[in-house]
DNA sequence: CGACAACTTGACGGGCGTCAACCGGAGTGG
DNA sequence: CCACTCCGGTTGACGCCCGTCAAGTTGTCG
């Protein structure tokens, strides 16, 4: 129901919510090229000029940074409706890397037509500037994630906001969902080792907060869940239920 | 020579550079408050609505959440020509909390009035965007510098943004400043605790990486000290020098 | 059926947290 | 002018959470 083949950017315009009619016919004749690509694939990065912004419309992706010992941490992920590197619209030098977590499909636009459509439309700037808060509110929600929760808050916290953001996407139930990401993803989001992710899985399934069958999650009791996850959603800041 | 007392709104005006010379002036027509308050003040507290929007022009402040265990988590600091919460120009409600490090001077600018300048003036509004998205990347940075490195690197990761900030603010050398915040602080920062931070600094200081007098510090080999560091400047996005 | 990636589990060690004591300087009041 | 207090900083002893290393299991794809 989200994206439908009359419009390629229908995800993206379905996340940004409120949008009027005129904006929305602008965004939808903007040039593109729709590209799919298999999972771990980079879209963007770091260190890269780049000169195009992608809007995800399948599939899952994460942002991510490496220390120079190697170790990588990733900093968000990303679904259906994202756009992936907006600021490429004003910083033309990526500060970050883009890589899908699953096979994914994306429409790659040029800064330059998306920034002059911008100028055009206020009501679409304002959108999509909104949009770069709301990340830079969840980038925040994670430094206090891997900065002062203990490995198994941590771990909850992140399921709770994929939970949230899946449903917000329209991917279904918050209570009810596949993950896409290995338990390495998961280390690398949480600033854990993939040993602990799996060790504090395990507890947390003994502690009954969820039922794990592989990569499929049931979260029976939701509001204990969120309690044990420290997890508030006032900062994904959704409009959209 | 940042500020001067023909326009309150100099210092941001300094930051957010190359603004179109009418854009100055539509900035400095705004509407304000000039409020000076002491250290350790609330300028926004989590859960707030808020409807103005904070210049800095003189001290220092920082953004932070806590968990619900009491720990909490600085996301930023912040200096004069910072702009402090910006996002309440799209968000009505705040998801963290702003306070100041030491005494301060901000200027209280009505959120209505800001974004209808931003209406008029694309550029003003592509300035204020392009601050978000400088934002954001350093948030992104954080993360990584929370996640995944250790104590040492880290302390002196937040030293060296902290002088880059400092110089490009303005405020003199990167190599010999003084800090304004606490041991405590810094432990917020960076995700530990204030007894680990001092034993920290002072094996920094025992590799001759920083130089220490109270909470003056003097970084003699600011090569070395950014290798020590693993830090890259890029993620600051800084075009002024 | 072999190869490989993801997951799982155990044993052990270390980096950082916790607890506690003490120091030094600034502010305050007698 | 000196006690008193308080905050920030400093240092030591000890313990735990999580990292590291290593081995084994499961599932999938060719």
């Amino acid at each position: 129901m989200i994206s439908n083949d009359d419009n390629a950017f229908g995800a993206v315009i379905a996340k940004l919510n409120a949008l009027s009619a005129g904006c929305k016919t602008a965004l939808s004749a903007l040039p593109f090229v729709r590209e799919t690509v298999p999972a771990d694939a980079h879209l963007v990065r770091e260190g890269q000029m780049a000169t195009h912004c992608c809007f995800l419309v399948y599939g899952f992706a994460c942002r991510y940074k490496v220390a120079h010992d190697g170790g990588r941490q990733i900093a968000s992920f990303n679904l259906a409706g994202d756009i992936l590197d907006l600021q490429h619209l004003l910083l033309s030098i990526a500060d970050h890397s883009v890589q899908t977590i699953t096979s994914a499909t994306y429409l790659r636009v040029p800064s330059a037509a998306l920034k002059a459509l911008t100028q055009e439309h206020t009501d679409l700037a304002e959108a999509l500037w909104r949009d770069t808060l709301i990340d830079a509110s969840i980038f925040r929600e994670w430094v206090l994630n891997v900065g002062r929760r203990d490995a198994r808050t941590r771990i909850a916290h992140m399921l709770c906001e994929f939970a949230v953001r899946h449903q917000a996407a329209g991917l279904g139930s918050p209570e009810r969902f596949t993950l896409p990401m290995t338990q390495e993803h998961i280390a690398d989001a949480t600033g854990l080792t993939p040993v602990h992710v799996n060790r504090t899985l395990r507890v947390l399934g003994e502690a009954g907060l969820i039922a794990r069958d592989g990569r499929k999650i049931v979260i029976a009791d939701w509001k204990r869940m969120q309690q044990a996850a420290d997890f508030d959603p006032l900062y994904i800041h959704a409009a959209a239920a």
